[in-house]
DNA sequence: GTCTATAAGGTGATAGAC
DNA sequence: GTCTATCACCTTATAGAC
């Protein structure tokens, strides 16, 4: 890893994509200029293009390093047997997941429409791959009678949905902690799931 | 309402509101111009700014109309009485209302970042006051022990994200009618807090 | 790797004719 | 009420010097 004289690639290039997830998250992908993504890293606007091919580039490689993480991170984090140890330990992953980047949560979501559709397609499958694991998961719970599930599907997408929304209005340092709230939604799910 | 030879402004005013909302919803505020507007409404641009003073007034108007109705609906169809009757009351009304607007519900989630300070505390004061009823329901019905619900803050915001994630994957016209959302949906919030 | 300069085109908003 | 023309500025991306 020899370092070229005069070059920061090893600083400038993370720099780039921290601040580009943050003013992404804060003001939107299309309300972000390149020139201040620039201004915030405190290079000029041409030094970016080292970094990203364009500013789709950039984006994409933001929402596809995300879901990456959340499929590695899942699959190593999974290791318990039962439908409903199975269940619990997704409802807490995924809280303590999403609540530790809510930057990088936020654009996964609100940006996803600006991805072209090759991009598009691309994250969109990594998402259902996420989400068809917690659909076995209650599939298989209401194969074994521990769930009483009428629609695996809807169910998933409910769970999902409520889960997500605590990025909505969860704040670090408030009078919650992360455990807190894996407890107190993990209540509500197990109770809207259970036989 | 004498009718200016040459004006249209009673098919103009709507058509680019309607125009708005739907090009707002499918590329986000950022990305549309005012000519993109003006074009899909069928006049030159200099034309919309006798409708709206600016592009932000625009997404505000926007935002503003849905929540008043969404408020006004809200308030006309609450007839329940019971903590129980209530929720389901409310569950299957705002189901029903959202799925019947969905560009409206996705701008005035999506474009709230958009808004300057006063107009996005606005909205919020509005979305607030309807977010408010349901965590009144869900209190007094803990209280009278129909519910068991030991956060009803955390509660209200869980079902209302639950219940508005119906839009990310509901299309008319596919295997579910509103009504059979409704029914699935309210099993399982009725089941995550009875008591 | 970063800079400056530039290309080619889009932006919100307004003035004044009709 | 709508049009055309215009202002002042911002946009992404690239070329070539250092």
């Amino acid at each position: 890893m020899a370092r070229t004289a005069g070059s920061h690639s090893d600083i400038t290039g993370p720099k780039v994509r921290d601040t580009a997830l943050r003013l992404f998250a804060r003001h939107g992908y299309a309300a972000v200029s390149m020139r201040k993504i620039a201004g915030e890293v405190g290079v000029q606007v041409g030094a970016l293009y080292n970094y990203t091919s364009d500013k789709q580039t950039l984006l994409f490689s933001l929402l596809k390093g995300h879901m990456d993480e959340l499929l590695a991170q899942r699959a190593a984090h999974a290791t318990a047997t039962t439908p409903m140890a199975r269940l619990e330990e997704f409802v807490r992953f995924h809280i303590a997941f999403h609540l530790d980047r809510p930057e990088a949560v936020f654009i996964s979501y609100m940006e996803l429409r600006n991805l072209e559709p090759a991009n598009f397609d691309e994250i969109e499958a990594l998402r259902r791959t996420y989400e068809d694991e917690l659909e076995t998961i209650l599939r298989d719970g209401t194969a074994a009678a521990e769930f009483a599930v009428p629609d695996t599907r809807l169910a998933t997408f409910a769970v999902i949905a409520m889960l997500t929304g605590v990025n909505t209005w969860y704040r670090a340092g408030g009078r919650l902690s992360s455990a807190d709230v894996q407890d107190i939604y993990w209540n509500m799910v197990r109770r809207a799931v259970a036989a």
